[in-house]
RNA sequence: GGCGCGGUAGCUCAGUUGGUUAGAGCGAUCGACUCAUAAUCGAUAGGUCGGGAGUUCAAGUCUCCCCCACGCCA
């Protein structure tokens, strides 16, 4: 048995997600903890809302809310999307929590202690209005390239050009507009990253079955130009993790907090510890998880996340835990993504364009969307989502090839025999080719879950459920039954079984109608096959079963246009 | 402007270290079947693998140049 620690990059807690983060990250992470634990293994599946820093404080100023009131609600909101999209996780915490507050503070202490901080004056721009330091997209005024009006702090989104803040000219805050601003001397803490490069290498070349779109975003941000900077990791803001030397003060730092992209990651590992204390466990419940010298030796740490997040997690967060010296598990295999594109553009939060989760659940059950996302998976390239293919795709592999074998199997049984597994009749040359068939395909399945390879993994499933299809057609027991009735309940009592079958094997894509097929079939206690042959014996002659209402219905051409067009503009 | 990932059948995508007639699913056409959600099964037709040059006995697969899309950075 092996353990296995999931976690999906932690999505931000300002407003909901669409369909492009989910298969980025938490959707792809759960299908591979489903499976793990399917087969046996014990799997700690880790997600958390990221709470930190000004997008949240302005969403909260915007819902006329308190920051931390409104990050609770938010995460509320998000807990129950992921719920609706059946994503398993063991704990969904928040970058917010006390675990993640100390631990952070612990980290920054250590790489102290290492001499991995140093302290830098830096001038920003404050706003007296506002009360408050702004970043530099948050500074608004004129573009002294093109005149254009609206061009931010660090780029005119007109001529493309890059600005500093000093640049603009009439300059105003982009959250007040006031402009009574000015430019003050503030001091901060960067992580010298520049000192690990070497470590960091090292790390990553070892590493030798990531796939080459993480290594290269990793190289590249290693070795271009100067090669690693060092990053400042605080800020002048209200809402965060305060800045302390472990659980001391540090001098100097009062009032500031540690920036989002320093606590973020290390959420990962605080998560672990809200998980055990939400379950009534103990520290070293969680420990076993995350210090290998506490038993996390023998952990397996896969991460899931989009490829624009690959820095933070090759680079940033691997920095932070090899300079603290300590004995924290670190990544094995870290699979990322790329985009999926929304009808020939992108997906877009900020502009409302595309499906966002808590729609696409009012239109479909998750199993749907799940089915598509993860068969479409932005493996290997950008992919693309189109309704047309959307509708093609679901009604065809769930409605028609896997739905509609449910269908005519327990029905044809249930019209000629009975609501239960019909005697009679032996296997035969066909049904062992059948079974030796499927015996190499669940083999190739399981190669491509593990592997992660989640598109491969869709079209195999996909084959298995044909399978079933075909032997049906080769056997036609609704012939046989004419001429030998006795064959063609050992034909229908294979189907029979094949339903139950193809219910266990698809659990980790669609978990609703998986489990939905297993209680028809009166098999809830079903385990996850090793040898098809005895699998296949699994629902005995006489095991009753119910024949399921329709399993998947169809995406009629009405809805899709309708759908089509509702979402054609921006999210209202 | 620099760098990065791509550009393969109508669509969405596979193509290991260069090697026989370039693959899958969908869609299309034809046929079979009638148990089933007008479902299923089979067959066929579709590509000068973005363009050009080069290396090689042999290139979608390596090298160079160009074009296009996307992304990151200055």
């Amino acid at each position: 048995m092996t353990r296995h620690l999931i976690t999906s990059a932690i999505p931000y807690i300002n407003g909901i997600k669409h369909l492009g983060n989910l298969i980025g990250s938490q959707l792809p992470a759960d299908l591979f903890a489903r499976y793990q634990r399917a087969r046996g293994n014990e799997v700690l599946f880790l997600c958390a809302t990221d709470e930190h820093g000004t997008p949240a404080e302005l969403a909260a100023a915007k819902a006329g809310k308190p920051v931390d009131e409104y990050c609770a609600e938010m995460h509320a909101v998000q807990a129950r999307i992921a719920e609706g999209f059946r994503l398993s996780f063991d704990h969904f915490g928040r970058s917010s929590s006390p675990q993640n507050h100390a631990l952070t503070q612990h980290f920054a202490g250590r790489l102290q202690e290492a001499g991995l901080i140093k302290e830098v004056s830096e001038k920003q721009v404050y706003s007296n209005t506002d009360g408050r330091f702004l970043p530099d997209r948050y500074i608004e005024g004129t573009c002294p390239n093109c005149a254009y009006d609206k061009a931010r702090g660090d780029q005119c989104e007109n001529c493309t050009k890059q600005l500093d803040p000093t640049d603009l000219v009439e300059p105003r805050s982009a959250i007040s507009g006031s402009t009574d601003l000015e430019v003050r001397e503030t001091k901060h803490l960067f992580l010298r990253q520049s000192e690990l490069k070497d470590d960091l290498n090292a790390w990553i070349d070892s590493k030798k079955d990531w796939p080459i779109l993480t290594t290269s975003i990793a190289k590249k941000w290693l070795h271009d130009g100067d090669g690693l900077r060092d990053r400042g990791i605080t800020r002048d803001l209200h809402w965060g993790i305060p800045v302390k030397n472990g659980t001391k003060d540090w001098p100097g730092m009062e009032g500031k907090v540690f920036y989002v992209w320093f606590d973020a990651p290390i959420e990962y590992i605080a998560c672990a510890g809200e998980w055990a204390a939400a379950n009534g466990l103990s520290d070293a419940d969680w420990e076993s998880w995350w210090r290998t010298d506490k038993g996390a030796h023998d952990v397996q740490y896969t991460q899931f996340m989009g490829k624009d997040n690959v820095p933070f997690h090759t680079l940033s967060f691997p920095a932070t835990i090899l300079g603290s010296g300590e004995p924290w598990k670190m990544v094995d295999h870290l699979k990322s993504f790329n985009y999926l594109n929304y009808d020939g553009g992108q997906f877009s939060t900020s502009q409302g364009r595309g499906i966002f989760m808590d729609q696409a659940l009012e239109l479909l059950p998750p199993d749907y969307w799940r089915w598509w996302l993860l068969s479409h998976a932005p493996e290997s390239s950008d992919s693309e989502f189109t309704w047309e293919n959307f509708q093609q795709s679901v009604n065809k592999d769930l409605a028609d090839v896997l739905g509609n074998f449910v269908s005519r199997v327990t029905k044809f049984c249930r019209s000629k025999f009975d609501e239960t597994v019909p005697a009679g009749g032996a296997y035969g040359d066909v049904e062992n080719a059948l079974i030796a068939d499927l015996q190499k395909r669940l083999g190739q399945y399981q190669e491509h879950m593990d592997a992660i390879e989640v598109r491969k993994a869709a079209a195999e499933l996909r084959a298995i459920w044909t399978a079933g299809n075909e032997y049906l057609q080769t056997v036609a027991p609704w012939s046989t039954f004419k001429e030998d009735p006795e064959q063609a309940a050992a034909q229908i009592r294979l189907a029979l079984n094949l339903v139950a079958f193809y219910a266990t094997l698809s659990a980790p894509f669609i978990p609703d109608a998986s489990a939905t097929l297993l209680e028809t079939m009166n098999a809830t206690d079903a385990a996850w096959p090793t040898d098809v042959a005895a699998s296949l014996g699994q629902l005995p002659v006489g095991h009753a079963f119910t024949v399921p209402e329709v399993s998947f219905a169809k995406i009629s051409d009405e809805q899709r246009e309708d759908w089509q067009e509702r979402f054609a503009g921006q999210r209202a």
